[in-house]
DNA sequence: CAAATATTCAATAGAATTATTGAATAATAA
DNA sequence: TTATTATTCAATAATTCTATTGAATATTTG
């Protein structure tokens, strides 16, 4: 029979398992981009810029630990997210890091220079004036994640076609851009290129997996 | 100037720091008792059965990662918590793993064999119970966690005092026994040697800590 | 059936992590 | 001032982690 200290070591030690997936800013970065829907070994090797194989690795670890499943569909293997749980995880990880972490928000000030977030308006504000047509919500994630899901109303431009299409855009309207999460250069990249045409555009604090895990309505 | 993809590389591996640091069991059991208030080494040391300087090591680990800090007392160095969140975090990380590790669950049905949880009654009940004196809240951390803070009412024995002491609780109220966290094995075994000698005995789920974190009174 | 494609596995090398041991440092007590 | 105590540092060895490379496996296409 094990004794008492060796079962709370074991046990502490399934837990660390945890920590230890997500000690890897790659396999970080997997996790973010699953948050916005399956995807498959090589879309996300190529997300991430590792070869298929480390990509493959990292994956296998994730699974190992429980934090994503795996889909066969023909030769194609697609991964999920095993739960919700792992976006919340992840964002009170990053959360404790923007508070514990100096190098955070120096890299954070030295490179996202766009300041200003949105206000924290309501959520509900926010999708009743989207609704009414008095701003424009704006998702610069890639399409195939803007299918997955998205925040209703909002339209889908990847920030590489924002230059070729704002010009469309309504410029008697707020635009609130949002991406993948807090952290995602797109939403800021974008606001910055909107304003210097001449819009009145911010970022949403946080991405599509936040927004949906604090029970807010997707379409 | 940093590119977009290093400077997502660099903040994503400011966060898997902190991943880093939960991924060994000795640091989550440390990050568990600072949850119940400061400690310095020697006792950090005793209570996690590492030598000294293993334990230090660890801290300067965790203190690294800004998720503790320090204070000089004399010639001693107290550590604590850097940020109530840390404790969110431990509870979600936990919370996660309780619900994708199998072998979590096999190690707690395995060893934790008093099955049933306090019936989650609102905590304002149990508070309000307690102060009619309906039922015994009991404390089984060791009396310095105790000091530090404890749930309004409670009564603090040691389980290592419980056999010589139980004889003096009044047997026709309930008791609710806590600990340091949702797997102590105080409370558990506190509950069973209680329900042994005919009190009925039920566990609080959670520890001191999370009680805490979600805003609850403490003494 | 063979070729192509997607993915995983296995082996390897280098880097990182962890525990140990002894030395060094800082603060207090005698 | 010296001895004691508490803690940290540094070096080392063992273990674990990560990326790479090539092979193996599974599925689809021609």
């Amino acid at each position: 029979m094990m004794s008492s200290d060796n079962f709370k070591l074991e046990l502490f030690n399934q837990f660390a398992r945890i920590g230890k997936a997500l000690g890897n800013a790659y396999r970080l970065e997997i996790i973010e981009f699953l948050a916005q829907g399956e995807r498959n070994v090589e879309e996300l090797a190529t997300l991430s810029g590792l070869s298929i194989a480390n990509t493959s690795q990292h994956l296998q670890q994730l699974k190992q630990t429980g934090l994503v499943t795996a889909t066969k569909k023909g030769q194609y293997v697609y991964y999920q997210l095993s739960n919700p749980k792992v976006i919340d995880l992840f964002a009170i990880l990053r959360d404790v890091a923007e508070q514990t972490l100096a190098e955070v928000n120096k890299l954070v000030d030295t490179f996202l220079t766009v300041k200003d977030d949105l206000e924290p308006i309501p959520a509900k504000e926010l999708l009743e004036r989207a609704r009414q047509g008095l701003v424009t919500v704006l998702d610069v994630r890639p399409p195939e994640e803007f299918n997955a899901g998205h925040l209703p109303q909002a339209i889908n431009i990847p920030l590489k076609n924002l230059e070729n299409i704002y010009h469309t855009l309504p410029k008697d309207k707020e635009i609130i851009a949002y991406c993948r999460g807090p952290y995602c250069i797109l939403a800021y990249q974008a606001v910055a290129q909107l304003r210097d045409q001449g819009f009145s555009a911010y970022r949403l604090e946080n991405g599509f997996p936040e927004w949906k895990q604090a029970g807010l309505p997707i379409e």
